[in-house]
RNA sequence: GGAGGGAUAGCGAAGUGGUCAAACGCGGCAGACUGUAAAUCUGUUCCUUCGGGUUCCAUGGUUCAAAUCCAUGUCCCUCCA
């Protein structure tokens, strides 16, 4: 389905805004957070729980589904939405993160990327018009261009190699794609120097994509601080009538520092990933539910959450359940901690609706910092 | 009745004279997790007033030194009658 995004709403007093994303049918606004789906599935949820947490985009990986079950599959099937039964728009991410995760500095070439499978060892090459055509035939909503996504660690020299190669390969992603059903974004790197993220920013948006996003943060423990340059040094020189998407972010904090940065949609395991180690996210900060103290506390994981599994479950409850290694604890957890983040983005929404998104973010903080021990 | 094997920290299990407060696994306790090689990884797990104290079934012995060697006892297992 073709994606439209329009402009609602600026901030009068930071960056923030808040837009709608429209299918054929139906509506999103941004800010908006997008669970992810790796594998064509969010971890543990089924596709009708996702829409019970307010889930909208979700977000699947190209290199996972082109080694198993392979794009030729999902597209006898109809396509991703079809295959795994989610209607609501699929974003999917390119492989570029893989780049990043699985492959060594010496196996970057200009021509494209080689991988050791982590399934079977077997030598896999990835390139900008590979990774296009696999989108293509899984068929999201939403693709994204074949970057390279640096450690925050490498020195300014690599980034600049790594901007200027990644330009190169949005350049090749654009020219191979041919789905007018389907959005294209690029993505804008360069670490934490203004520099090189006005440089990416500027020579991505001269392309012309859909959508951009911003990459490589939160990378390898990178600061906040310097997480938060690389979003206000991206956001300044990109279009203000295109969806801005930060990429792989979804700490709580981050979210809020991002949207005052003027980005609107982000992804990220850690709702799902902290769900599966027993912590959940709560008005008080994190609460690792898998702690002794809880094992006789009948209590919901946020007396302020009124989610499905805060509805009908207690702390002991799910305790107990992630204790015995039971899958319903995670899918409990994971339901609690997707709307935590849907209902955040909902309530910033009608924070910069009313023009109050500091106060938001500063009653916001003052509570979530303050802690699950000392708010007890 | 006869022959043999065994008893080690919460559990399982190494260790067979000093480098042993005792490997390793599980369980327990806690921490980490940001475009998912992640139901994973890390730390910790006799007591302690952090000086040290008390351990390897029990008791006695050999030795400068014992979880480790010897004797006796208790309990468990296997095989033969």
């Amino acid at each position: 389905m073709r994606l439209k995004y329009e402009l609602l709403k600026k901030d009068t007093k930071t960056n923030a805004r808040v837009g709608i994303i429209k299918t054929n049918d139906c509506s999103f606004k941004t800010p908006m957070f997008m669970p992810v789906g790796t594998q064509a599935t969010v971890k543990t949820l089924s596709p009708e729980e996702l829409k019970e947490v307010n889930s909208g985009i979700i977000l699947a990986n190209t290199y996972h589904l082109w080694l198993r079950p392979g794009e030729d599959i999902v597209n006898k099937a109809g396509g991703l939405h079809k295959f795994m039964n989610y209607d609501r728009p699929i974003l999917t991410d390119s492989g570029g993160f893989q780049v990043f995760s699985l492959a060594k500095p010496k196996d970057i070439t200009e021509e494209g990327v080689k991988f050791k499978s982590h399934i079977n060892g077997d030598n896999l090459f990835l390139t900008p018009e590979k990774s296009i055509e696999i989108q293509n035939k899984l068929d999201s909503d939403i693709a994204m261009c074949f970057d390279e996504c640096p450690p925050a660690s490498a020195d300014y020299d690599y980034l600049k190699n790594s901007v200027d190669r990644t330009l190169r390969w949005a350049k090749r992603c654009k020219d191979a794609h041919n789905n007018s059903n389907q959005m294209l974004f690029g993505i804008v790197q360069g670490g934490p120097h203004k520099e090189l993220r006005k440089h990416s920013a500027l020579e991505t948006v001269k392309i012309n994509f859909d959508g951009y996003a911003i990459g490589g943060v939160a990378n390898d423990n990178e600061s906040k601080e310097d997480m938060y340059k690389a979003f206000e040094y991206s956001t300044e020189f990109l279009p203000e009538d295109k969806i801005r998407y930060a990429m792989g972010i979804g700490d709580p904090i981050d979210i809020i520092e991002g949207v005052i940065r003027g980005i609107d949609i982000f992804d990220c395991v850690l709702p799902t990933r902290l769900a599966r180690h027993g912590n959940a996210l709560t008005t008080y900060g994190k609460l690792n539910v898998k702690n002794q103290k809880y094992k006789d506390d009948f209590s919901a994981l946020d007396a302020k959450c009124n989610c499905y599994t805060c509805k009908n479950y207690t702390k002991a409850y799910i305790r107990h359940l992630i204790v015995a290694n039971e899958t319903f604890g995670a899918r409990l957890l994971s339901i609690h901690n997707i709307n935590f983040l849907t209902n955040l983005c909902t309530n910033l929404q009608t924070a910069i609706e009313n023009n109050n998104v500091l106060e938001f973010r500063d009653k916001f903080l003052e509570e979530y910092k303050r802690g699950v021990n000392n708010h007890e």
